[in-house]
DNA sequence: CGTAGGGTTGACGACGTTCAACACAAGTGG
DNA sequence: CCACTTGTGTTGAACGTCGTCAACCCTACG
C-alpha cells in the first residue's frame, strides 16, 4: 500500500454503513447551533476521521453529521442496499459481514469507538453491518463526505491513510482464516481485543492483560471461520493451560501474554 | 465504505512494493524526454491510477516514474523491508503474500496489468510481493506519489476509490477464506480469473469461457487456504464433471458458466 | 414455572491434510 | 544422445482437525 505520512497508525478500521433504519430508528441528538459544540466536545473527536477538520472548521462537519444511537443487534446496513451512508463509531462496537445464499456468514471485522463504517465504491453495500453492543453512531451522507473531501485535502489524505490501515488488517486476517489453526485463531483474535481495550482504555493499569469481548460466541465463530462449539473448546482449553482466566464470558483476563503470542504466531508448538 | 463517485469500478486490486532489488536488477527503459511519449503510449494508462493525470500534465508523471522488467519468481517486495516504493503493473501478474514465522503463507491477491501494488501505513511493509510470470512494472517512491497526492486532488480521489475497491475484494476473499468449501474456493478463484481475462481482453471471443491461470498450484493453494493436492483433486473433479476443460494447466475452458458459478456460490448440492 | 438465548461438553464422522508414489517436461552434464 | 536432476502436477491411502449432532447448564424474562 502507499505510505500516508502525517497520519500514522491510529486509524479506524473496516468499513461499513446505515440504511433506512437509522431514520426510523434512534435518536437523534444535538440540532442547530449546539451541534458544533457537540462536535468540539466529542469523544472520539481526537481519534478518528474528524481530527482532520480544524476547530474553526467543525461547524461545517457538525451541520454534515447528525448523532444516532442503536440497541444490540439492530442493523446498521443491509447486504445489497443502495450505499448512501458513512458512519463514525462513537461508542460501542458494530460487526461488518458478508454471506453467502444459504446463511453462512464471514464477519469481515469489527469496528470500535473512533472507526468508521460504510465506506462502499459501488451503487450498493457489498457488505451488513450490525450493532453488537448499543451504540452511538455519528451519521454522514456520501454526498456530505464527498464535499468534505473535495474541500479539506487533509480530510482525503486521512480517509486514505485509513482505509489502507483497513486493507493491511484485511490482509492480516486472511491470513489467519487461510492458514492458522483453531487454536491460533482464537490467540490472534484475543491479541486484538486486548489492543483494542489499550486503545480505549489507554490509562487503566489492568490494559495489559485484559480483553474486552463483547460479542457472543456466534460472532467470534463468524469472524474466525470456526463453529461456536471449536470456539467455546479452544477457549476453554486456553483456560486449562493457564493462558487465560476469568469465568466471566465477555470480559477475559490474560495470565501468560508471551504464550498468548507464541500460540497467535504459531510458535507455540503445544 | 464510501462511496467515491467519478471513478467507477475499473480499479486496480490488492497492494504490494517494490524494493532494493529493483535498484540492482531489472532493466530501465526510456529516459528524459522520451519518457513523456512513454506514459502517454501506456498500455494501461486508461486503466489504472496514471488516467487521473491529464495528458498535458504527464510530463510530471514521467518524471517521477521508472519502468522495470522482471523475470518470474523474483521478489519485488520483501516483507517487513522499508517502505519506500510503490508499482504500476503494466504487465504480467504478481502475487501479494503475508506469512508466519514457519513459513506458512497466504496469497492475499494477484496484481494483474491496470493495477498497483506498494502502498504502506506504517514504515515497513506488512506484505511481500513477488512476480508470477514476466512482469514489467512502472516504478514510484513514495515521496513522489505523496506529492502527487498534494498535486493533483483527481489522483488522490482516484487511489482512494482504487484502496476501497480493494478492501471490498478483501472483504470477499475472507467470506471465501472463512466460509467455503474446497469446491466452492477452487469455483470462486476461477471465476476470477475469467473476469480477469475479460478485462486484459476485452476483444476475445472466447473471453466469456476462458480462464488464463498463470500460477502455479502451490501459489493457488497459498491463494485459497488449501494445499497443493486439494487444489488438484479438486480441478480434477470439476473436469470430471464437465464444469471444466482443457488438458493444460495454464489455460482453462469452462463448459458451463452457470454450473460454476452456482458452484461457487454454494447453490450447487453436489 | 416455562421458555428462549447463550454457552459448554461429549461422541462421532467428514473434509481436507499429510505422506507417499508416480508421471511428465525442461534443463544439465557426461 | 541419454542419464540424471529438478520442478510441477496428479493420484491414492491413512490420518487428524474441526464440524455435526446432541445433551445439558445457566441466566434472563414473562
Amino acid at each position: 500500500m502507499l505510505k500516508v505520512p502525517g497520519f500514522p497508525d491510529s486509524a479506524p478500521m473496516p468499513p461499513s454503513p446505515s440504511a433506512q433504519a437509522l431514520h426510523s430508528a434512534g435518536k437523534r441528538t444535538g440540532r442547530a447551533d449546539t451541534d458544533t459544540a457537540r462536535c468540539l466536545m466529542c469523544k472520539v473527536r481526537e481519534y478518528n476521521l474528524c481530527s482532520s477538520i480544524e476547530d474553526q472548521d467543525v461547524a461545517v462537519l457538525a451541520h454534515a453529521t447528525r448523532q444516532v444511537s442503536l440497541p444490540p443487534g439492530t442493523a446498521v446496513i443491509e447486504e445489497g442496499t443502495p450505499a448512501s451512508a458513512f458512519f463514525n463509531v462513537i461508542n460501542g462496537t458494530v460487526k461488518l459481514f458478508e454471506s453467502l445464499p444459504d446463511g453462512r456468514r464471514q464477519i469481515t471485522g469489527f469496528a470500535d469507538a473512533g472507526q468508521f463504517v460504510g465506506l462502499s465504491n459501488s451503487r450498493t453495500y457489498s457488505f451488513g453491518a450490525e450493532t453488537v453492543s448499543t451504540v452511538l453512531l455519528c451519521r454522514c451522507t456520501h454526498t456530505q463526505i464527498e464535499n468534505l473531501l473535495g474541500e479539506y485535502p487533509r480530510f482525503a489524505h486521512h480517509l486514505l491513510s485509513a482505509v489502507t490501515h483497513e486493507l493491511a488488517d484485511a490482509q492480516e486476517q486472511m491470513l489467519l482464516l487461510g492458514r492458522k489453526t483453531a487454536k491460533e485463531k482464537v490467540a490472534s483474535f484475543l491479541l486484538d481485543r486486548i489492543k483494542q481495550y489499550q486503545r480505549t482504555h489507554p490509562h487503566d493499569p489492568d490494559a495489559q492483560t485484559t480483553a474486552s469481548v463483547p460479542m457472543t460466541r456466534v460472532d467470534i465463530a463468524d469472524y474466525l471461520g470456526l463453529t461456536i462449539e471449536t470456539v467455546s473448546r479452544t477457549i476453554s482449553a486456553l483456560r486449562r493451560d493457564k493462558v487465560i482466566s476469568g469465568t466471566e464470558n465477555h470480559c477475559i483476563r490474560i495470565l501468560s501474554l508471551p504464550n498468548l503470542q507464541d500460540i497467535a504466531y504459531g510458535l507455540k508448538s503445544i
